[in-house]
DNA sequence: AATCGCATCGAAAACGTTTTCGATTTTACC
DNA sequence: GGTAAAATCGAAAACGTTTTCGATGCGATT
């Protein structure tokens, strides 16, 4: 430990020359001989030099680090994300500094205030339930800060999104049902504020009008936590507040594994009696029985794609361009499973 | 954007005193009148100043940053300790950069010469199951880098860590089997290389020979990936191979989940016919029919104690005092479901 | 009047890197 | 041998903070 640590100064002085040259030398500068590249680069090796970010850090400017701040960690659809932000991030000589909200407005704003006061190079972020475009994102984007929503966004914030086409993705869910002979379809929807929560809701809606479905907001309940509990508890309003509904549509699979499981304990029979399908595609859904349809969301490459147009923005900032910010709406698909389909 | 940014020197030059000051007056050094203090503070105020901790780090020589290593992030007891990791980090002050191995020996030297270089104040890991006392975990010890092992630790290393008593653990699940009247146990082990897997192959054989059950090592499967479809697959081999077993002690809910998925296909009666007991409590086990029996282990407090013993170590780096290494044994519950009883 | 103590301040070095720009040396050419 | 061009090097500033150490001024004490 109390060997001198391996830095310019100490190649500098070995070999009789100076920090610039040592610097130049290793970041393939032109006007260094291949004499002295040569031996500095050998003893770098030897002494297993390795720059100090803390000083690249200051001198560039940048990080390196990007900030990740979500509602929850503890969650399928979201550790997903994560591994796809962390990994393309890697490849891309990034690191991610992951932060959770709990769905608190208030945390989210202390996250962001954090992460800018350290410096991160851009943040991606999905926002709480209680969250829209509030002083914080203002911040951000009023610093130049590059910034990507994914998932749960605003669509007042002036920034690049990587989302879903949830009105498109709810309709094909409700139309599945329809299709499978529901007459009366119930919805779980997601809390108020949630724009994905809304398109789902919208989605419902309009499915309901294309095959001349009446809507009755009877049939509408919401979530407010969104939890396993809160499924079950729906399940049995709806069995007893609308004995005729034959069909419901579940903001996320983990309500609607709710509803499969208070069915199972009442022993109503889906899918003969009812129809659940889910959202979201997540592992449970085809390991409970029955086995839940749902729409599949590219969780993974919803990572993928946020950090991608991250790294666009931060380029962007760096050559002084200026970002035009993009949209990409990533596809989604129904997968049928038993809870459908006999 | 083009705000010249408030640094010291900004504010000095306003004030028309010196950085020296403006940094004492900002850090409650003594030797500043309450004068200048306040106009310093009223100043950095509205000047919204916050320090650059790019200087701050390269000052103080630390990130206030914390390497984060685990296998996989999606999984319901990895994620769990994230979020208890991060949260008691935030408490401290510390922010997370977490990255995943993907079981793979050679991801994680790599990651751990990243955090090394980036300069993270200490790195916290569950060690891939390729990995032991490797020369990675020799690097970060020999360079003083605080370290805590948890979950999958190797025993060979010296530093701090937190477990469970797997052994014991997997001996009062097994009993726990015996006591409902099994006579017949399969164990469904992991893979060869991590402690746990052995320490909890030892524990069942621990409670076989307490209760005067012959070992017999046709009983035992080896998981090679510890998933679901593996569950399936063993529980498939053990009633065509062993079709009088009746009992079934499992590595990790994954896994056994599998195997009640294979037996819901085949009609094969649990808990009546034979009886399945899991690992870990992770949330599907709760939600999955028949309810699975398991063993809560607290992953979310782990990482509480992971963070906890690694500040320990941060800080007694800084004070140049030599950590003498704990190790942090959490208690493990039965959780008795419908897979084990009636 | 000389000395001491105390309160208040600032110069300067240090952390380690990157990059500009000018200086010096070598090579090429007539 | 002299000059121009090319190759090679290094001094120094900059990034922004923290901390040591000494300087200054002033009132109080001998």
């Amino acid at each position: 430990m109390s060997k001198t640590e391996a830095t310019l100064k100490v190649i500098a002085e070995q070999l009789k020359i100076s920090i610039t040259t040592v610097s130049k030398a290793l970041k393939g500068y032109t006007d260094v001989s291949d004499k002295t590249r040569n031996s500095v680069l050998e003893l770098a090796k030897e002494l297993n030099y390795t720059p100090n970010s803390f000083a690249v850090n200051l001198r560039t400017q940048e990080s390196k680090i990007i900030g990740l701040i979500i509602p929850e960690i503890v969650h399928h659809f979201f550790s997903n994300v994560i591994n796809g932000i962390i990994s393309e991030a890697k490849k891309n000589n990034y690191l991610v500094i992951t932060l959770q909200t709990d769905e608190s407005l208030e945390l989210e704003q202390k996250h962001v205030e954090l992460l800018i006061n350290k410096r991160i190079d851009g943040i991606i972020m999905s926002l709480s339930n209680e969250s829209n475009f509030d002083a914080h994102l203002k911040e951000i984007i009023s610093k130049n800060i590059p910034l990507v929503l994914f998932d749960k966004y605003s669509k007042l914030a002036n920034c690049s999104k990587v989302i879903i086409d949830d009105q498109k993705a709810a309709f094909e869910a409700v139309e599945h049902l329809i299709l499978k002979g529901c007459k009366k379809i119930a919805h779980i929807r997601g809390p108020e504020n949630p724009q994905n929560a809304i398109d789902r809701f919208i989605g419902y809606k309009k499915a309901l009008k294309q095959y001349n479905i009446p809507f009755d907001p009877k049939l509408v309940y919401t979530c407010n936590k969104v939890t396993f509990e809160e499924g079950k508890g729906f399940a049995e309003k709806i069995i007893n507040e609308q004995p005729e509904v034959d069909g419901i549509f579940v903001i996320t699979d983990l309500v609607a594994v709710g509803v499969l499981a208070y069915f199972n304990e009442v022993k109503i029979n889906v899918p003969e009696q009812i129809k659940v399908i889910g959202f979201s595609n997540w592992f449970m859904s085809k390991v409970i029985t029955p086995t839940l349809s749902t729409v599949d969301q590219p969780s993974y490459e919803m990572g993928v794609q946020s950090f991608k147009l991250l790294l666009n923005e931060i380029l962007n900032k760096k050559n002084n361009i200026a970002s035009k910010h993009e949209t990409v709406v990533l596809e989604t698909q129904i997968i049928e499973r038993k809870s459908t389909s006999l």
